[in-house]
DNA sequence: TCCTACCCTGGATAAAGTCCAAGTCCAGTA
DNA sequence: TACTGGACTTGGACTTTATCCAGGGTAGGA
């Protein structure tokens, strides 16, 4: 556990905390100034390989990271400001995928992604 | 409809299609030689503005391209070798999201991406 | 035929992520 | 303390994906 491993960490925690790596890094070079761009992706990859972070792809431009790895959830994202939020469908929607539809696939994982448009944006 | 926009129509056709927009260009310079990446890129934005054609971001790296835009469905794509397959669940994801759980958002649409390893990868 | 509006092209640029060679730090050993 | 090996970090170059822009072409109407 290095310094800037640690100020990786700090930066990623809390809830609905959904960054990009860029942001990451920001966040963390306000910590200590002299981290660099590729130690944030190496440990990014590295706490995604450990499973205490996990990669969203809401946004079809960059990766964010969700440090809330451990309970498993949803995101829904607002159209219009790209806000995150991390939602628990009741349900299990693995379930409803029946087996003419799996097409032999072993399926291990789903992710849901629910769009539309936050309070703000609708009051705006 | 100008013969790069026929072009690249016809290249998106079929079932269980999800080509990027890098393959789209090949696939499209092959039957028209001059086409340039911009317009490829130009008539891709066309073709998901108007409907005709749903962006995928299944993977994390480049969008893919849907051309089964009119038949609502969601995906099932191979951890290994990436192969995605359309697919159908029964029951409406939408309804497992409780008024709780929407944050006052107004929710209009949901995206179901399973993950799995293929028959292929399974056996390999 | 000329004009206008739209479309296409190629190249430059931007954004996000990865790779790599070199340097630094630290624990263990003598 | 001095040395060694290994792991980590750094900065920059590079790749991939996507967008922007200036210039030139083409079709259809006047």
């Amino acid at each position: 556990m290095t310094a800037q491993r640690r100020v990786v960490a700090e930066v990623l925690d809390g809830d609905h905390v959904h960054l990009t790596a860029d942001e990451v890094h920001a966040r963390a070079v306000a910590k200590l100034p002299e981290i660099s761009r590729a130690t944030v992706y190496n440990t990014l990859g590295e706490l995604v390989s450990l499973g205490e972070v996990m990669e969203v792809a809401t946004d079809k431009r960059a990766k964010r990271y969700d440090p809330n790895a451990h309970r498993p959830h949803h995101h829904l994202v607002c159209a219009q400001c790209g806000a995150i939020r991390d939602v628990h469908p009741s349900g299990n929607p693995l379930a409803d995928l029946p087996d003419s539809e799996r097409f032999g696939f072993s399926v291990s994982a789903v992710e849901v992604t629910y769009r539309g448009v936050c309070p703000n944006c609708a009051a705006a």
